[in-house]
DNA sequence: AATTCTATTTGCGCTGGCGCAAAGAGGTTT
DNA sequence: AAACCTCTTTGCGCCAGCGCAAATAGAATT
């Protein structure tokens, strides 16, 4: 379930101006992802042909809470940090999404303003159609409508999980859980362990998992003393997920 | 936009058992709901005929947590509260629903199992239909799919809010904004301020805000004494609402 | 009226993890 | 290579709020 990059490789080149269409979107971007995938050719080539593309530095938003609607996106490269700001400031994540995934379809929900802000978490690329498609999309494509909610029951879901963590575990709890989620949904095996795929700091960690970055400081270290994960500057590698998971469930393990 | 619960004198002469269609259900029961507030009274008969109704009493589930999800509800009058049990046994709370909503239509977002537990808060009456139906009603009657998203999107949103709030809220603030969402959504207006329309525990605030139902009771004992709010065995009253907003958001007056 | 059950209140001691502070360490710019 | 910046680590003291325990108070049942 990988994405072909060479694929995006002339967008990359496209350097940091947010640009607007590019010469020539090839078809097998959106063939293999699963609200496009029971489309025809031709369908493709419409859909494509409406899309704008832009490529996201780290730490670039997609788009802005409170702001007006008026595009949603497919994240073709790269992952996304969902993020909300309280009125103190603070920051806090409410999801990670990786790319083949739509984002910022509020329009789905009813809104007519993104609800949250969306961060890329790496360098990412992503397609965008204006809002007004949404309708033809939806009634047009086969497959589209389904795929999309079950994207929004997917998130809930990630979304009530994150409401029963927060209410009844422990940061030490919480913490393991964060990481094992992020390892299965971005992880990249590497030698010795699975690494999360993209630059990650204690401090988002700990706007992840509702705690501060010196906690994630002193639990990260902990860890890596007993060998269940490596760290270096903005990267986390699991070797023992199993232990993880063991903390991430019941008592300490001490 | 409160429901003519005459309209249900005959479903609550029903008694307690979990009783079939009944004899003639009126077609002003769902004429002014939103999801159905579109359609012409034809449309509406032949939904109704469809329909199966049903009390709950207080306590009583209508669907549980992993069940398939072979109905869905419109919940005509009480109230229906959200619930997911941890593997320890803890309840928390994800939601309350008023009358006049959908309910358990987990086949909007792509899932074939409830994704949460639902509990009656107080007596309450439903209609229910097979999820078969589902895919019939968004297509055949207008209106009706916008007005499930909205749903949804209003739930979403809600859940977020929890996710924030829980994330970097104290106690303190979070039961405060609890009691005011709570007053907002399902309060009554009574001699002296405003009061939750079912009985609540202080356990179930706590389920609700995360915390333990003695903090709880401490909290609102102190707000008693300073005329905040008054309760009673199971029932709360929020008398100066304005004070409570102060508490929710900044910094513990005193 | 007595019993039982559920809900609420309150006291007290303990601790997880936050806040503050300061020092290291790895990267980047000049 | 020096200066600067961001990220990370670690020590220490404190306190919000939990856990435990026990008393009280309404409601419901007998």
């Amino acid at each position: 379930m990988e994405l072909a990059c060479n694929l995006c490789q002339n967008l990359v080149m496209d350097g940091q101006a947010p640009r607007k269409t590019l010469p020539r979107l090839d078809e097998s971007l959106l063939i293999h992802l699963p609200p496009f995938s029971r489309l025809a050719k031709r369908q493709i080539r419409t859909i494509l042909d409406q899309a704008t593309s832009r490529r996201y530095d780290e730490g670039a938003a997609v788009f802005h809470e409170g702001d007006p609607a008026d595009r949603f996106f497919m994240l073709l490269d790269g992952y996304v940090r969902v993020i909300r700001i309280t009125e103190t400031g603070e920051q806090v994540t409410a999801l990670h999404i990786p790319a083949g995934q739509l984002l910022g379809f509020a329009r789905a929900i009813g809104r007519d303003t993104y609800p949250a802000t969306a961060v890329a978490a790496t360098e990412s690329i992503a397609l965008s159609w204006p809002t007004r498609l949404w309708d033809t999309f939806l009634a047009d494509y086969d497959g589209f409508a389904t795929e999309t909610y079950k994207t929004l029951g997917y998130r809930m879901g990630e979304m009530n999980t994150r409401i029963v963590e927060l209410a009844t575990q422990q940061v030490e709890q919480r913490v393991a859980n964060a990481l094992l989620r992020l390892i299965n949904q971005t992880g990249r095996k590497v030698d010795g362990g699975i690494e999360i795929d993209f630059p990650i700091t204690r401090q988002d960690l700990s706007e992840l998992t509702a705690t501060t970055l010196h906690t994630v400081s002193r639990l990260l270290s902990g860890w890596e003393k007993r060998g269940l994960v490596e760290s270096r500057r903005k990267r986390i590698k699991v070797c023992n997920p199993h232990a993880l998971v063991v903390l991430s469930q019941g008592q300490a393990s001490d």
